[in-house]
DNA sequence: CTCGACATTGAATGGTGGTTCACATGGGCC
DNA sequence: GGCCCATGTGAACCACCATTCAATGTCGAG
């Protein structure tokens, strides 16, 4: 396992504080000094982990959405993988998010990344409407005035969910976004429980460690 | 000023991991052995400091609602005194947030608190929605749902906006929220500006520095 | 084979900063 | 006045880590 990998563990699991070089360093199976030996700073090494990870997260859920046929089918994989539901494998990302956003507010390379990640989100549920609103599937709204809207709604679910709080269980908050968009975007909510089905795919990768 | 709140301080300018007990003494005009006087450890100081900051936050923001008559005028004005808008001094309010999510994820106690909070917070709305229904202001939907939403939908896009997020800007996030609320209730969005006009209240207080 | 560039390390180094402690100070109270 | 406790401090102490460095291993090119 790469360094950046053990690094982005470590820091999901101690936080970004508590992180110690020597922790990533022996998660990697390697010395201290190396660590410093290609990421010349312990800020850099952090820094280049967290936009690591969101990247890599960006990068599969998007490449998950190139498979379904119909925009609504897309629009709700999004969601299923984007919410922390049972077992799900986004908690540690959503962990890592956290992190970010404390770190962006102080270094303007965190800050630019987060900023490019976001918009990336965001055009890919713009690029969604706009398909579903050319074959007719959904109704006529601004698809960025939507996109920014779902976009934080997720993410402001998905905090109460990783947060475990009691009031904001797994189905309610999946619930509560697939209405959002029914609603706004002019179509029935869709089945109760459209996920469990499919062949929920990345179920090894992280296994070993 | 107290050490609780030279504390609140220190951390929104330079973040949990980097504050110093030093600095808080500092900021306080104390010795740092006096601040572990009072707080044993390093932890029990940050950990109190974000519990008391955001209890603070809750209690203002609850206070400023009951001068206002219709039910939507108070849901306006919650959700104006949580976005950050110019010059609010909510900035350092969220900022202290990102540091309460990221730290609820291991420590118990604040994890505990930040619940609380939370719940009080969503109950807040939820009265609010129960007395506009009673007095017919309002749709009937589920007082809960709604307000797990309209929280979560504050969240997201107060993470944007204060991460400086070129795309949420203060007025589009303010237009979002008030139109969220006004399509799910079922009454018209409001005058475009009812902020700006009303005298805007606490100016100072964190003037001096 | 030999040279040099890269990869890797164990062991110093050095600064930082949380925590401890022995010691003031200054009232309340008998 | 003398005792006690709360409040407060400066100066150590000391553990912990990021960072540096000199030294070793590795391997491909000439």
């Amino acid at each position: 396992m790469g360094i950046l990998e053990s690094a982005v563990e470590v820091i999901g699991e101690r936080g970004l504080c508590e992180t110690r070089i020597a922790d990533v360093a022996r998660r990697a199976g390697a010395s201290a000094a190396l660590v410093l030996y290609y990421f010349d700073s312990k800020d850099r090494l952090l820094t280049e982990a967290l936009t690591h990870a969101e990247d890599r997260f960006y990068l599969e859920t998007f490449h998950e959405l190139t498979g379904l046929e119909r925009a609504r089918d897309r629009l709700a994989s999004l969601i299923d993988r984007s919410l922390p539901a049972g077992g799900s494998e986004v908690l540690g990302d959503w962990r890592l998010w956290f992190e970010l956003w404390s770190r962006a507010l102080r270094d303007p390379n965190v800050a630019r990344k987060r900023e490019a990640l976001d918009r990336r989100w965001r055009t890919t549920i713009e690029d969604i409407v706009r398909d579903g609103q050319r074959s007719g599937e959904f109704d006529e709204v601004d698809p960025k005035d939507f996109a920014l809207a779902l976009a934080s709604l997720i993410d402001g679910l998905a905090i109460q969910a990783i947060l475990g709080d009691p009031e904001a269980t797994p189905e309610r908050v999946r619930r509560t976004c697939l209405e959002m968009v029914g609603r706004e975007l002019g179509f029935e909510p869709a089945p109760s429980r459209p996920a469990k089905t499919g062949p929920v795919k990345v179920p090894a990768k992280e296994a070993r460690t």
